[in-house]
DNA sequence: ATTGAAGTATCGTTCAACAATCCAACGATG
DNA sequence: CATCGTTGGATTGTTGAACGATACTTCAAT
């Protein structure tokens, strides 16, 4: 502690009007993300940090900032001395992710008793995202349609925190999608659902819309389970 | 790559029977964890790299790692050029934690309809270990105690992920309850009803212990709000 | 009092080096 | 032939120093 401890140590309470400048360690994160999201590494796949580095264009103090941030995700896991690698979920870590979108995505339909408008336009957005890429066929959008179906359930609760988690949540939840690699005829089924549980919301049913994505989520993990346990036993 | 690729490019399935043998930078993190639940720095206040990595006797690369980390955890807050900073709450925070805990809390109550029997004896531990505290006037572990009894009504949903954004929750908690350093009297009022949720829960009336879990949350927001918009009020 | 121009401390990032550790391949032993 | 040490190479874990970039303070000038 100098003299003059110049530095103020307090954050400035203001709300950020500028974004925050991410960090180049949050880039090369954000990078990683989306490629991991997209399905660039294939699960279970290690990740070098020689070769990512020399990617990126970063150093590796660097590139292993951006790794702990993405193992904190559960997209990434860590091994002492071996390296990170791509997730590889289970059968049982598709039952976990079950339950927890049950906590997040149920309370947040149930207690959207007085829904704030743009909560629900954004329901009805993505459900309308989802139904217009089916219609061209285009699958890949249809998934990350439904993705945001999901999130913007979530959103209802209104909290910041749960969106958060809500988003973790589904960034593995599509690692288990990769690791099955059949998204088309997935989620095909269930955009009707969607348009059913957000008619449901939109016309003040909530505890309706609640019972639809309850049979939803109990369909969609029985479905996803069984082909988990077939392809194990398989291997 | 290569020739002789040797590094096996798959994680070890099994199950992890050893622990993960922390890293450096995940013993510092969970040293600095325990000290910001702790109150050892006071929210708001300026984290100096040069002072901590002299501290923890680590380089600065494998603290700003710790650093990530916690930031990820909300318990730090990261400012471009300017440094990290302990989480410093407002009382819009603490509107959002509670909504994050009742979406979290009340679900995995109401679910708990044929809880483990191990869940259900976690809960009631916390509850003794808190009355124990308050007949020493042991404040500290009292506080503690109820936290840890929150943690196990999240538990009964007997998720990884979700007692995962539970601690995260809790932990920020801590930080608002140090914001405004009142943590004596402030969860004493809190364990009979903890108690009251216990009895109901173990006797089988889900149901019950959620509303009575309900209104202990609405009092508690209220009670912590008021007093921040007081405090904001007056800086 | 406000503005503006240094100065300084700290952060952001890179680089190079070394120790620790894992893994595959090899070879010895039964 | 199978099993079990040993060894060598590759990758990660961590450090320390360096340099540019940025924000805060100081202080002078208006």
């Amino acid at each position: 502690m100098t003299a003059t401890d110049a530095r103020a140590d307090r954050p400035t309470g203001r709300t950020r009007l500028l974004p925050p400048l991410p960090t180049q360690a949050e880039r090369v994160a954000e990078l990683l993300r989306e490629s991991l999201i997209d399905g660039v590494y294939p699960p279970g796949q290690r990740l070098s940090e020689e070769r990512l580095c020399e990617e990126f264009g970063v150093s590796r103090n660097t590139l292993r900032e951006a790794f702990r941030l993405l193992v904190r995700e559960r997209l990434l896991v860590h091994q002492m001395h071996r390296g990170v690698f791509v997730g590889l979920p289970t059968s049982d870590d598709v039952r976990d992710l079950f339950k927890a979108r049950r906590i997040l995505e149920l309370p947040a339909l149930r207690g959207a008793a007085a829904p704030s408008e743009e909560a629900v336009r954004q329901v009805g957005a993505a459900v309308d995202e989802g139904e217009a890429a089916r219609e061209r066929e285009d699958w890949w959008r249809m998934g990350t349609a439904n993705m945001r179906f999901h999130q913007a359930v979530a959103g209802l609760a209104e909290s910041a925190r749960v969106n958060g988690f809500m988003s973790q949540v589904l960034a593995e939840t599509r690692l288990v999608f990769h690791v099955m690699d059949a998204p088309r005829e997935f989620h095909a089924p269930y955009l009707d659902w969607n348009r059913r549980i957000h008619t449901l919301l939109a016309s003040g049913d909530a505890r309706g819309a609640a019972e639809e994505l309850t049979t939803y989520l109990d369909a969609s993990e029985d479905q996803l389970v069984t082909a988990f346990t077939a392809m194990e036993d398989r291997a």
